[in-house]
This record gives C-alpha cells, sequence and structure tokens, in this order.
DNA sequence: TTGTAAGCGTTATCAT
DNA sequence: ATGATAACGCTTACAA
C-alpha cells in the first residue's frame, strides 16, 4: 500500500495525495473528500522512512541508557519514562540505545545512522566519552546530567552540590555536630559519575564551613547494600548523628539498620536527602528531602533538544534544578548525650 | 556523506562500494582495501533509513509499554530492559511507544508506518484492542502476557493462575485454613488484565478444592496500597493467617502493616507470592515466593518475534513460565489459638 | 486546481 | 571484477 495506489485509485497524481496528506497546497474540496475517502478506506499511512529519507529527518529521537545490566534505578526509569512521554507529546518516536562504553553498536548505529534527529544522554560522567563522540558529530544532543566542563552543550541536572550542601546546613542548623554522606557505589564515584562527585563536593565543603567533622561511605544502588553500609557506620562511628543521602534505592537499607541498631528516626537519628517523591514519602518518618522532578527534567530535556534541533547554531541553553527540601518528619536535633 | 562521495573518492562505482559493505559480492583485494581505507577516514556509515527503504525492512523492533503516566512497575521495567538488550545483541534497535488506549497516534505511527519490522506489546488485558488492531495489519508481534484466546499468537507469559493455585496449597499443607490474595489494583482486574483475572481465578479453585475460607482483595501498585490494604484485613478477618500475592509493589507495605500490628512474620503470618527476586530477598524475613524471570522472557520474546519476522506463515509458538517457588522463610504453619 | 518529474541514499539486476 | 541503472515510496519545485 502506497501513495501510488492510492492516487490510482482516487483518479489523481501522487503527489495531490501528498498535498491531502501534509495541507501544504490547497486541493479542491471534492478531490480531497474523494482522496480523503481512499485513505481511510485502505486505513493508509505514508511509509516513515521512504518520507525521512525525502525529508531529511526522521522525527524520531535517541535516547541512550544505561546498560540494561545494570538494573535502572528509579529515577534512570523516571527519566526514560518522561522522555517517551514528552516526545510522544510531539508526535516524536523514541528510539532506545542501550550502551554505557564507547565503542558501543547500538551507539554508533544511532550516532553515525542517521535514524535520528538529535539524542538525549542519560548517565553522564564527568569525562563522557559519548558526549566527546556526539561533540565531533553533527547531531543535535542534550544531556541529562553534564561533564565537568559543560559549556557548549545543551543539558539538565539536578544541583547535587548545592542541594546536599543545604540538606547539610539544615543539620548543622538543628545542632548535629557529626554526619556523614551516602553516596552512590564506590564503582560509580570512582568512574567519575557527576553526583556522586558533585554531592561529595557539596558535602565536604559544607562540613568545613561548619566545622562539623564529616564521613562519607560509598553504597550500591539497593536496600541490602543500604543496611550493610549503614549498620557499619553505626557501629564504627557512634558519634554520627544525622545522614545526608543522595542515594535513594539505599534508603530502605539505612532504615533497617537504624532500627535494628534501636536508633529511632529523627528522635535518636536523623536523615535527609535528595531523592523521588515517593520514596521519599515511602521513608518512616517521611523524610526530609529534595524531590528530584524527573517528571519535568525529562520534559525540559526534550524542550531543550527540539530548540537545538530547529536552531543548531543557537546558543545552547541548561537548566540546574534546585528543588527546595520539603521538610517533612525525618529531622530533629541530635540527642542529648 | 554519502555513498556517492566515498566511491567517488575511491574512484569507483556506487554498487562497488555497496559490496564492500554488504560482502555480497566479492572484490578484488586491492580495490576492497581502498575503499575501506576512505571509509574509515571518513568514518561513514550507510543511511539507515535509505537503506531500510529500499531493502524493505529496517532492522528495528518496536515496543510498545503502558503510557509513563502510571509509573512503570519493577517487572515491567524488567521486560523494557531485557527486551531492549536482547535487541541489541542480535543488532537491532527498539522504538518505543508509550499507548494506553487504541486510538494512539504513537501506536498508529509504529504499527502502520513501517518503521518496525515487528512488535513486541507489553500488559496485555483479556480482551485488547492493539492485539485485534496487530493481528489484522501484516506486521508480525509478539505478545508478553496473552489474551484470553491467544491461539494463532505468539506470546510469552507467566502462569499466574497456576503459581497461585501453588501458593495456595503450599499455605495448606502448611495447616493454613483462612488465607488471602493481595492481588493488584481494582482498576486494572476490572479493566481485563490477565495476570489480575488469572491469579484470582486460581486462588479461587485452589481454595475450593482444599476447602478453606478465601479473601481476594485488590490493591494499588505501591507500598501505601499495600499498607492500607494489609491493615485493613488484618482487622476486619482477623482469622486469616496468610496472604498469597502477585502485587510485589505493595510487599513494602504489607510488611509494615503487618509489623504494626505486631504480626511476627512467618510466626504468626504467612506470605507467599509471585515476584522478581529481588523484592523477594529483600522482605524481612526473606519471601518465599516464585521469582519471576523477567529477564529470560524478554530475550524469549525477541526470539520469538524474530522467528515470526523471518517465518510469518510458520505455526505461532508460545512459553509459559512456570518459576519454581523459592523456599525462602516467609512461611510457617498457623499459630496455634 | 492539478500533474510531471527530479531526487533523497541505498541495493541489486543487468551489462560489460 | 566492476559499472551503469532502475527501483524503493515519498516530497516538492516547476509546469500547465
Amino acid at each position: 500500500m502506497n501513495i501510488g495506489e492510492i492516487a490510482r485509485r482516487a483518479g489523481v497524481s501522487r503527489s495531490t495525495v501528498s498535498y491531502v496528506l501534509s495541507g501544504k497546497r490547497t486541493v479542491s474540496e471534492p478531490t480531497r473528500q474523494r482522496i480523503q475517502a481512499v485513505i481511510d478506506e485502505l486505513d493508509y499511512r505514508p511509509n516513515a522512512n521512504a518520507r525521512a529519507l525525502k525529508e531529511g529527518r526522521t522525527r524520531t529521537l535517541g535516547l541512550v541508557i544505561p546498560p540494561a545490566s545494570q538494573r535502572l534505578t528509579d529515577m534512570q526509569l523516571g527519566f526514560v519514562a518522561s522522555v517517551v512521554e514528552a516526545a510522544a507529546r510531539a508526535d516524536l518516536d523514541v528510539l532506545l540505545s542501550p550502551s554505557g562504553g564507547d565503542h558501543d553498536r547500538s551507539f554508533e548505529r544511532i550516532v553515525t545512522g542517521r535514524r535520528v534527529d538529535g539524542v538525549i544522554l542519560m548517565e553522564i560522567r564527568l569525562e563522557d566519552d559519548r558526549v566527546t563522540r556526539l561533540r565531533q558529530s553533527r547531531l543535535p544532543f542534550v544531556t541529562i546530567g553534564r561533564t565537568a566542563e559543560p559549556t557548549g552543550t545543551s543539558w539538565v541536572d539536578v544541583d547535587y552540590e548545592g542541594l546536599i550542601a543545604r540538606c547539610v546546613h539544615h543539620l548543622a542548623d538543628l545542632g548535629h555536630r557529626h554526619v556523614a554522606l551516602v553516596n552512590r557505589s564506590a564503582e560509580l564515584v570512582a568512574a567519575g559519575y557527576g553526583p556522586g562527585h558533585r554531592a561529595l563536593v557539596g558535602f565536604s565543603h559544607a562540613v568545613a564551613e561548619r566545622g562539623l567533622t564529616g564521613v562519607d561511605l560509598c553504597c550500591g544502588d539497593d536496600a541490602p547494600a543500604g543496611e550493610a553500609a549503614m549498620s557499619r557506620l553505626l557501629t564504627t562511628r557512634p558519634e554520627v548523628t544525622a545522614v545526608a543521602t543522595i542515594n535513594e534505592a539505599a534508603l530502605p537499607g539505612v532504615q533497617r539498620a537504624l532500627q535494628a541498631e534501636g536508633r529511632l528516626v529523627p528522635r535518636d537519628f536523623s536523615v535527609v536527602g535528595v531523592a523521588a517523591a515517593h520514596w521519599a514519602e515511602d521513608f518512616r518518618p517521611p523524610l526530609t528531602a529534595a524531590d528530584v522532578p524527573t517528571l519535568e527534567m525529562g520534559a525540559e530535556a526534550v524542550a531543550l533538544l527540539l530548540e537545538r534541533i530547529a536552531a543548531p547554531t543557537a546558543a545552547p541553553r541548561h537548566h540546574l534544578y534546585q528543588p527546595p527540601i520539603s521538610l517533612r518528619a525525618s529531622t530533629a536535633p541530635p540527642p542529648t548525650p
């Protein structure tokens, strides 16, 4: 079923059918209706590839996700979902590429096969080969997260540095003197994963600024890891009375460890962090946290990408999110010794 | 950068370049090397759309996911990840379509725009418009889950009916007389969501067969809903000593409600279910459960789809998964009154 | 208001 | 062993 078939059945030329489809020139009402009737009857829709070939654009966005082997976190999933949704609203399709390293066939296909009009990249490292690769290609792209030197690229990111600093200040204001940071996994931080580094920077600065003692620990992205890290902390550093965290997936484990040690939150121990709202609300008691607006960020990433596609030479833009810290019920002054 | 440019620089015709790329006819070693050198130098890769147009296939799979608005469950995410991964292993790309209802533009684009060689459908209902739609189209497809009458289609599914029945028998064997089923949300069940219905059928039959009293309740896909449903059950039906569930996301809430009522698992109350392994292992104590093999199922769905694409007229195949129930530590005989 | 025809970048069938 | 050329299905000047 192609445009020629429709044209034949309607007794017109192919171009007239095309113009009915696109509305790019006026077609007399009788012919338009006749053609439309045939289209409806045969449920015809133009071949997207042929159209893309001719138009030079694919109406498709590429989304590079971390390889599936390592389970996606809730937040990553939130980004995927919101990007796909925002793209669908703009009548754009999304092509997924699971790729971690640089030499990835799927990634190469997308970047260089002209299958997409632009790319959204997730899980950005401070030094990121994929960003380098994309920069030298002509393909518009936007990153969720940012490299160490993001100038010249469009991106959205969460201000982990500032947010964790604010968390520490909040704890200091309450009177805590010994605080800890529960970071993401050691591998991630070692690999130069942005949020891990920036959270650590923000933590260290704030701790120094307020004259606190701070201990930072890495922790895998799941409850068992959180429980292990936390119980180790509680026994080796009993003076610590509060933690700040960016590792939402570890929270259930953090909670369990606290409970196992008989520390009541927030009476005996305070917890504060950066996390998607549902993790925070699911904590007992509800977690005082900066809620990462994944939905908004995914939509904004798509918007920025569409901008770059429309005007590739325009100055790149970015959006650093600093969601306010929702005061829920997990922080209080430290217990009096 | 197109094949003509490569041909010109290498001083050969376009077809020769094409043959070097595909290897479909022998090219003399010197010319082959000369052409390959140009290709490497310019990092040329053929335009995927042009190739698709000519070859009549896109090397792309469509994956229809539930609309992003409703957060994807962990299991759904597992399917997405494993499908994408399996496709990448076969050098196939995956086009995502978030679509719930039938009249979805994104879905229509994929089905009828010839953007993909085949489609994988998730979240199948007993009566599913998308399946009907796909059936009348010529496009090969595979479903994860199955309709009420799946004959003639290829699918993979979990045997919720048999599995929940086995759970009930397990509980009955232990001596429980009053058991409950924690199902998925009422909306889902009302909409004819397969797992919800089949779990209920399996539960009812097994309960009848063993002469137990059974109560079934629907419950949203999150911890708060699980907590609410469970605490309601514990107060209104205090005689119930065990639950079986297919609602993994509700498990943390189930646990909290039990704890709040002072019921110790498994001494006072038994819990058993069908859930991804990490939910089961995260339960306290570890949950006796049939572990849904999402990874395997996603890969199998891709394999079945590739079969159908290769041989559209061959008899469809399916795979009903009945993972064994891993005996962990959440079930025991009921407390003696 | 409509039709004709060129061309998007490939692949594959003929020739040579 | 290689080259010309006709499709694939569409959009869009350019003509009429």
